[in-house]
DNA sequence: AGGGAACGTCACAGGTTCGTCACGGGCTGG
DNA sequence: CCAGCCCGTGACGAACCTGTGACGTTCCCT
């Protein structure tokens, strides 16, 4: 269904041809890298569409290879999936917050694997956010310029705070925010601010937003997403 | 679909080419320059209808261009594109005060090329404020030409500034604007003045609006906003 | 089912922002 | 030179925003 390239970053080979053999048989193209040094070249060359990494892997770790993906200019807003095993699950905050789309624990499905990756390829194909006037996503329409929010066409009056805390949520929909990234995006860098603080602020979003409330969906134990609505 | 003249301003010729092939494909005329000096001069000369124009330069930077752009009397009304690099959120903030028109992060898409460059041509084919000798929002008139104000039919009497001030407010109607936006506007360049100065203008203007007041919106944390009532 | 951790909600104090008043300096026209 | 109007600034109270502790509720794991 699509020609999108996918780089697979794996150092075991079973798993890897698992993934090369599932992704291919989808129609994407697929390259592999088996180690992070690897992984980083192939990612600045290719310029692949998608990235699916291993966080274990030899000599350098998966979120060193996030970290400097997203440092480098020409691959810093490439979507990545991480790999994990489930007793890494702990791991998830940390990778969130160095910038990962998507996680994957294995075992996984195949289906699993072709829904994460469709919705991360239908997702960085939308629209970009950051210089879009106005922005609609479901029932909530934010007009960026008049600095105004509605919610189900009736307008919303929002705080200084509530505002960005929703253009961010909406920036990075579909992605869960943990509490850290949220209190670095929303309040200015490290401010010294306890990050229950983003919950009492969500809360109160909510209850401004009404029905569209539930939009907002908390991830137990990691932070809070904006439900994706993509067409 | 159109005919329109665009100048694209980019030291990097990968850059350059691409945009130059996407734009022309199009069907627009364009035109190049590779550093500031260049622009400014093709900019008076071919007075294009959208300029495209990339931060980064050789020597004269992109808001060092905008910003005699926008001093100019041949120039100052021009849609200016900016194009960033990624990462600088705190840099669309003083780009739009210097007097963007929109933004596009690198890298982008075609589509998202396109797309802006429709929307704000599309705007700017809208009736040009600059050149209409009789402004009408709602009860507020403004005749340009005779320099005088009406609110809800009757003449009000205002100073310099307080015209100044609402000629501005109307002019960016629907949009916010932060009290350094206004300082720059409304008192001509880098005046050394308080902020909080502007406060006390937009309150004696509110007053001598008279009912018209509370069109004039107070954004608590950002600025003001003279809402919008089209047509 | 029980217990604990994470999350939602409430209330409130402190801080920030804004509207307004008052005042003085500066400019202008007579 | 004077009167009158503009204009910038400090002061202050009111309204609003916001961070936090406390407590209730939900969820998950064992």
């Amino acid at each position: 269904m699509s020609d999108a390239q996918i780089l697979v970053v794996d150092d075991e080979p079973d798993i890897l041809s698992v993934l090369v053999y599932h992704l291919s048989r989808e129609g994407y193209r697929v390259t592999t890298a088996v180690n992070g040094q690897g992984a980083l070249t192939t990612a600045q060359a290719e310029q692949p569409d998608l990235i699916i990494l291993d966080l274990m892997l030899p000599g350098m770790d998966g979120y060193e290879v996030l970290q400097r993906l997203r440092g480098a200019e020409s691959t810093s807003s490439m979507p990545v999936i991480l790999l994990t095993a489930r007793r890494e699950e702990d791991e998830r905050v940390k990778g969130f917050e160095v910038g990962a789309d998507d996680y994957i624990t294995k075992p996984f499905s195949a289906r699993e694997l072709t829904l994460r990756v469709e919705a991360l390829l239908r997702r960085s194909k939308a629209e970009p956010f950051s210089t879009s006037r106005r922005v609609t996503v479901g029932p909530v329409v934010l007009d960026r310029e008049a600095h105004r929010a509605f919610s189900e066409g009736v307008e919303v009056d929002l705080t200084r705070l509530e505002y960005r805390l929703l253009e961010v949520l909406l920036e990075r929909r579909g992605r869960v925010q943990t509490r850290r990234q949220l209190l670095q995006a929303v309040w200015d860098t490290n401010a010294a601010i306890e990050t229950r603080t983003v919950d009492m602020h969500v809360a109160r979003l909510r209850t401004k937003l009404g029905e569209a409330a539930s939009l907002i969906e908390t991830v137990r134990g990691i932070g809070y997403r904006f439900r994706a609505l993509d067409k």
